[in-house]
Formats: C-alpha cells, structure tokens, sequence
DNA sequence: TGTACATCAGTGAACGCGCGTTCACTGATGTAC
DNA sequence: TGTACATCAGTGAACGCGCGTTCACTGATGTAC
C-alpha cells in the first residue's frame, strides 16, 4: 500500500518544484497555467486535479511548504545565535545565506506578499506575524527591551520582520556573484533594523496614555 | 490637427484605466491580455498596438502616471504641513486618505513593488527612492535629525518609505468602511515610524569609522 | 472658400495555438479470501 | 502461496474558447494649393 501512496506523494512534489521553478524564472505564480504545470513536471494536464483543484490550491500548498522553509531558518538562525551584542548583524548575516540557500521559497514570499490573492495573502501575513511573535518571545528571553509592553514589542518585531521580508525581494535582485553590492545591501538593512531597536530601547511608555 | 491628437490621448487613456481597473479587481497586471484591455476600452484588440507594444509597455506607463499621483501626493503633504511635533501623525493621515482617494494607484504599486518585470519593479523602486530623498531634504530643510550623515539619513528615510510603501497593501486590504481597524492600522504605522525617528535622533555617528 | 490628396487611428477577418475541463480508459498496485 | 476483484494515479482524445499577431481595409481628419 505504501508504494502507491508515496509515488503520489513524489507527483505532487513534481507538480509543486514545477510551480516554484516558473516563479524562479521570473515569471508570477497568477500566470502558470495547469498544462505548464503539468509538462514541465512530465505528467498528462488532467493528473494535475487528482493533487489540486486549481493553481492557487496549489499555490496554498506552497505557502505550507514555505511555512516549513521559513521555521528551518528559524530553527538555525536560534542555534549559531553568540553574543547579544551582535545579534542583528549576526542573524541578517545568516538570513542572506539561507536566502540563496533556498533562493525560489523567497521569491515565492516576496512576491505573493503583495502579488498573490487575498487567501495567499492573507496565509503569507500570519506566517509573518507568526514569525514576528516568535521573535518577540526570543528578545523576552534574552531580557531585551524589557519596558516595552507587548503591544510595543509587536510593532517592533513586526516592523523588523516587514523591513527583512521586503527587502528580500531587492535582496533577490542582486546577481549572486556581486558580493560587494550584497555586503552594502546587508550594511545597509543592519543599519536600519539597528535604528529600530536603538528607537526601542529608548522607547519611554506614557503611563497616563491609552 | 488637434482633434486627432487629443482622440489618440483618450484611446489611449481609455486602455491605460481599463488596465488599472483589472488591477483594482484584484487580478494581477501579467494575468492582463490585450484582448481583455482593448474589450474593456471599447477598442478593437488591434487598436492597442496604435498605443502600446505590449502589456508590460502599459504597465510601464503606468509607472510615469503613478508618478504623477506620488508627486501630487507629496506636495499636499507639504502644502498642509503645520506643526514638527505632530509630523508623522499628520503625513501619515493625509496619507491614507490619498491612498482611498487614489486607490487603484496604490493598488498597482503595491502589486509591483515585488510583483511585476525587473524593468517595472526598478522603475517602482527609483520612484520610491526619489521620494525618499524628497523627504531627507524636507527633514534638512526643517532642521531636524542635523547630526546624521547623508549616508544614515538616506537610511532613515527609505526605511520610512518603504515601511510605509510596504504597509499599504495591507491597508488597501481593510474595507473603507472599517473605521476602527482602519484606526488602529494608521496607529500602529504611526508607531512604528515614531520608532525609527527616535532611533535617528539617538543615533551617535562614529567618528573613526568607515 | 473649394478641391484633391495624404495621413493614420481604429476596423474586422483570419491564422494557428495553448488554455481549462470533461470523459471513458488503462493497467499497475493493493486487498480479500 | 495463488487467485479474483477493487482501487485509483495517470492517460489521451476531444470540446469550445480566448489568446497574440498579421494583414488589407476604411473613412474621418488634416494639409496643400
């Protein structure tokens, strides 16, 4: 029984890499059409519905696997983390070279995160808001910022999750080889997260305000 | 002479709204086909090739008229400027209502800031920067953040522009009606920017530093 | 002012093509006994 | 273990449709005299 599940499984991956790659090559996810999709992955055009019913379905399912992408560089960037001091720096650092690691998820994000439909849309902003609180449970646990309520701590780690995921698109732009303007792109971003937490840290909370 | 001139202009006006208001639908400018936007204009498909040489050329001009709008944006911006302490709040709400008042302007912003052509997405981006530099020169013109280097303060305003370039599709997702949350999202931006300010004020240049 | 000619924005027929979706099918894999 | 049947992922033909692009055209507008 096993067999023919997996080798369904192996399909479906076919169909959703041959997704991906459209998108790596520049073009929009909203222009892939089922018989692309469908030659480029070697399957017949009618296969495509025993996966999906329709290419945003699918696209959907890329935000999943995007979610799963996403969580791994979480999972890393927690682990190599040394000295509070450096943690911007350090964390972008490593951001930039998952980037290019997993180059087509980024794509996929940057662009399905103003391009996409408003399901694609809105699936992609709770991934970002997700990744924003898990950031905000992290600098509790350093003990940074530590006068921010957490209404204020959220429009931090949002506005520093926002910066990043935008700039990724830009990020993406720049020929892998250009190291130069990669290390004034990543000067450049480290700057302006440093200038958010450097305006968090000097955050005064009005007691008598709502 | 005239006449057959300025009936080109409206053709060719006619085609460039009905562009705009496939994007207003929601749907994305390279899912667009000339079919579609010359039906939509009341012209015959081949009439657009008197006009354009494809669906991207029409998305580039858009660009030029996007242009118009921003600019048109930035000096009521100016024209209503009252008072420095209340700089953010102020622009940032004059800047929402021009965002309903222009819609579907904003709309193909947003879409192409991360969504459209290299060529497209870079014209966006030297839109963005021009805007950028607008707002340095305001912000020297009034004497504020006089310490920073026109390097950090290059850093300071597109951090702000593209946060709030970057939000506005979020905002254009809120149904106008929605007083309320449409409150809260100007608050929170406002918030967020508040950060960025505070930041520059605290910012200490390093004087041996590259 | 009137006439004869030039310009050119928009027309409409035609082409071959890729599209989404339907349907009955095939045949390898899985299951029951 | 062997056999008979069920499942179902993938096939391939077929459909009507909208696509981009070509081409020769029309007829209102503009120009020259």
């Amino acid at each position: 029984m096993n067999n023919r599940q997996e080798r369904k499984l192996l399909t479906r991956q076919s169909l959703m890499n041959a997704a991906l790659q459209w998108v790596e090559e520049g073009q929009h996810i909203s222009s892939l059409s089922i018989r692309e999709v469908a030659k480029r992955a070697g399957v017949v055009p009618t296969a495509f519905y025993r996966h999906f019913n329709d290419v945003e379905d699918l696209a959907l399912n890329l935000v999943d696997e995007l979610s799963k992408v996403l969580r791994q560089l979480m999972r890393e960037v927690r682990q190599h983390r040394t000295d509070p001091r450096s943690l911007i720096r350090d964390s972008l650092s490593q951001y930039c070279e998952y980037v290019f690691r997993q180059r087509v998820y980024f794509v996929f994000l940057a662009q399905s995160l103003t391009g996409g439909t408003l399901t694609v849309r809105n699936a992609i902003r709770s991934e970002l808001q997700y990744f924003a609180n898990e950031l905000a449970l992290d600098l509790k646990r350093l003990g940074l910022l530590p006068q921010l309520s957490a209404d204020m701590l959220d429009n931090v780690t949002s506005l520093t999750i926002h910066t990043v995921a935008s700039s990724t698109m830009e990020l993406l732009d720049l020929p892998a080889s250009n190291t130069v303007a990669l290390a004034q792109f990543q000067r450049r971003l480290q700057r302006q997260l440093q200038l958010v937490f450097l305006g968090a840290a000097h955050w005064q909370p009005k007691p008598a305000q709502a």
